[in-house]
DNA sequence: GAATTTGTGTCAACAAGGCTGACATAAATT
DNA sequence: AATTTATGTCAGCCTTGTTGACACAAATTC
């Protein structure tokens, strides 16, 4: 078994800058999310769609009814950026839109069948390969996994992770 | 405690595609990813690079000497999207080219000391927020981060990921 | 009721960082 | 001597982000 913490503290020329720096985890991580993304993206390279549609289109269909303006909150891009993306979704019929029931100036964003759809088709790779991942840990590991996740957000984002559930780790059926 | 894994299995409308997707970890490795990235992020806007001259650095400064081809092969793009960026870190001399010792059509990518100081810059805060992350949780779990990011790397990509620690967790220290 | 603020849409221009295709050059290989 | 390989470079295109300005209807405030 691999030493948990190799240090490889020593002979640090100056002790005083002797900031460990976890390269490995970084990298990793790049590594990681590069090819958790290439799942889907080579799926809407197909349909020409690309990440951006893919990121309104999980959001939309995990929060059904979300406001424009809580999309935008949630992806952190201009309207303008969004609107480009989200008109293409809407044309094709992919996400609808509802006058908002208090306040008719808002456009509540929800998803169609079509859009559930391919939502469910782009996550089942993503999903498949975080069940392989977990599986080679031990059999209890995906709660530990789920945390150090959310401690990789930044407390003031913290919300949006738990939206649903809070505090719980939880998965959801399709339909 | 939460649940470890709230199936919430029980009413499938179809058993037969009653496949599970985890939305919650896609979604909170995007979160974890994107607020991960930021912290560099804000500090290469300061300079007028961006995330592309990130990755580079960074891979030059973890694998010194490593050629073009090695390079392109690990970031994935083309030459022609690489040679941008690479010129500009040139330039301002961030990293520098040899001639390669054994084929001199090769040119080896060596970090200057400039260079190895704006990698360990970018990388402090990154490394400081996994370093939190894995203090919440017991602590020994950091071998099983490491685990659960490789993992899932694709296997085609495996080499790319153990260039150095084979299998084994390990930290670097700075200069 | 009039004035202001808010939520959304849209136009225009721009930048970063991907892409493809084509071509050049030097060095290695056949 | 001919070919292949490693790299560089020019030119143009696409996606997805940006800013600034303006429009309009609905909600809110004075």
């Amino acid at each position: 078994m691999p030493p948990t913490k190799a240090q490889t503290a020593g002979h640090p020329s100056d002790p005083k800058e002797a900031e460990v720096i976890d390269f490995d985890l970084i990298e990793l991580f790049f590594f990681a999310y590069r090819d958790f993304t290439s799942d889907a993206d080579h799926m809407l390279d197909r349909i020409g769609f690309g990440r951006a549609h893919h990121r309104i289109l999980h959001f939309v269909n995990r929060r059904p009814g979300l406001t424009v303006a809580e999309l935008l909150d949630v992806l952190q891009i201009t309207k303008q950026s969004l609107a480009r993306v989200l008109k293409q979704l809407i044309d094709t019929e992919h996400i609808m839109q509802v006058q908002g029931p208090k306040d008719r100036r808002q456009r509540e964003l929800h998803p169609t069948a079509k859009g559930k759809a391919l939502a469910l088709q782009l996550a089942a790779p993503q999903s498949r390969r975080i069940a392989r991942a977990l599986a080679t840990l031990g059999g209890n590991d995906r709660p530990l996994i789920e945390r150090f996740l959310k401690e990789m957000v930044n407390q003031e984002h913290r919300n949006q992770v738990e939206v649903l559930g809070a505090g719980g780790a939880s998965k959801e059926k399709n339909a």
